[in-house]
DNA sequence: GGCCCTCTTTAGGGCCTT
């Protein structure tokens, strides 16, 4: 097996440049070389974590906790208050959220334009220095974004520290067909206790901001993203007539495997899934394959090592990154077409 | 569905995501 390396390519580059971002990122790596093992995650929003953390041989003991969403005035998201309990792993959770956020709150956020956000973070090592990187992933009850429904997310801030994961199911609020490819079964979240999609947006934008620093943007990183994530994403936040913030970039690693196996990775041969990549680099399964948050710990290992072989600062990540608008006026771009 | 490759571009097949 491949040691695992801590470093990022951003040291490659001329230090007068990404100081600030490899001192975070060298702090983000020993983060997650303690996150990745079985013993230390911790998540802002908790739910039921079957298989995940403690693989098939843990005894998994349960203690309720609640995370409450509640409205203030007539503008809040959620007008009555609601408490959502949640299955913790013993010992794992301390957690308790209480969350107000607005809906005018969402709107004037949503209202700031972000035109050229890439080309100004990769002009400006101010705007870079800034930049908050989340790694994701979604569990689905099935490929289409049309039909289907996202029944688990999580997410790991790669700074690491308090709170740099989030994790939930999602109730779908129908028939899971497909637990043979995650294990996440009908009765695991169609449960009163299990945040539907709309409960848990004002979470998730929440968890976000939570994470971001003052002034600075969010990237979030997923395997895929551009094809499958992002538009499922996009679709569900439409459903609840939400927007998807529009000062979101988003990064798909897929391209970057593809590029990497161009550049000589024979090893890879022609495959460039997540479980080619962890293979690749010999980095060890956390968890259940096909849980989100064992796929993020994957993904978020695999992009270091990624960025390294291919000689990546983070600036190019950015400018390799899209937003949700993007794609909205790309699809209408192509129906019109 | 989007991207990439090739036995190609006036196309088709494979891969990736659940």
């Amino acid at each position: 097996m491949r040691t695992v390396a801590m470093c990022f390519s951003v040291l490659q580059v001329p230090r007068c440049r990404i100081h600030t971002l490899a001192s975070s990122w060298w702090e983000s790596f020993h983060s997650l070389s303690r996150t990745s093992g079985n013993s230390s995650n911790f998540k802002l929003l908790g739910s039921n974590n079957y298989g995940l953390e403690g693989g098939h041989s843990r005894r998994w003991t349960r203690r309720p906790i609640s995370t409450k969403t509640e409205g203030r005035n007539k503008n809040t998201l959620s007008s009555k208050t609601s408490s959502i309990t949640h299955d913790m792993l013993d010992g794992k959770i301390s957690a308790n959220t209480k969350l107000s956020i607005n809906k005018s709150e969402i709107s004037e956020f949503q209202r700031i334009q972000y035109c050229d956000i890439q080309q100004k973070i990769a002009e400006n090592k101010d705007l870079a220095s800034l930049l908050t990187l989340i790694t994701f992933d979604m569990e689905t009850t099935g490929l289409s974004r049309e039909n289907e429904r996202i029944i688990e997310i999580a997410m790991q801030d790669l700074l690491g520290g308090e709170n740099s994961t989030f994790q939930t199911l999602v109730n779908p609020e129908r028939y899971v067909p497909n637990p043979h490819v995650h294990g996440i079964s009908t009765h695991m979240v169609n449960r009163p206790d299990v945040p539907r999609m709309k409960d848990l947006i004002p979470i998730l934008l929440q968890y976000v901001r939570s994470r971001q620093k003052p002034g600075g943007n969010v990237v979030l990183i997923a395997h895929n993203a551009r094809c499958f994530d992002v538009p499922f994403l996009i679709k569900e936040f439409s459903r609840c007539s939400v927007e998807v913030p529009p000062d979101w970039l988003f990064v798909d690693t897929l391209p970057l495997a593809r590029e990497l196996m161009k550049l000589g990775g024979s090893k890879l041969s022609s495959k460039t899934s997540l479980q080619a990549l962890r293979e690749y680099y010999g980095i060890p399964l956390v968890g259940s394959a096909h849980r989100a948050m064992s796929d993020v710990y994957s993904l978020s290992l695999i992009l270091q090592r990624m960025t390294f072989d291919l000689k990546l600062p983070v600036s190019s990540l950015v400018e390799r990154s899209f937003t949700a608008s993007d794609l909205i006026k790309l699809k209408k771009k192509k129906n019109s077409g």
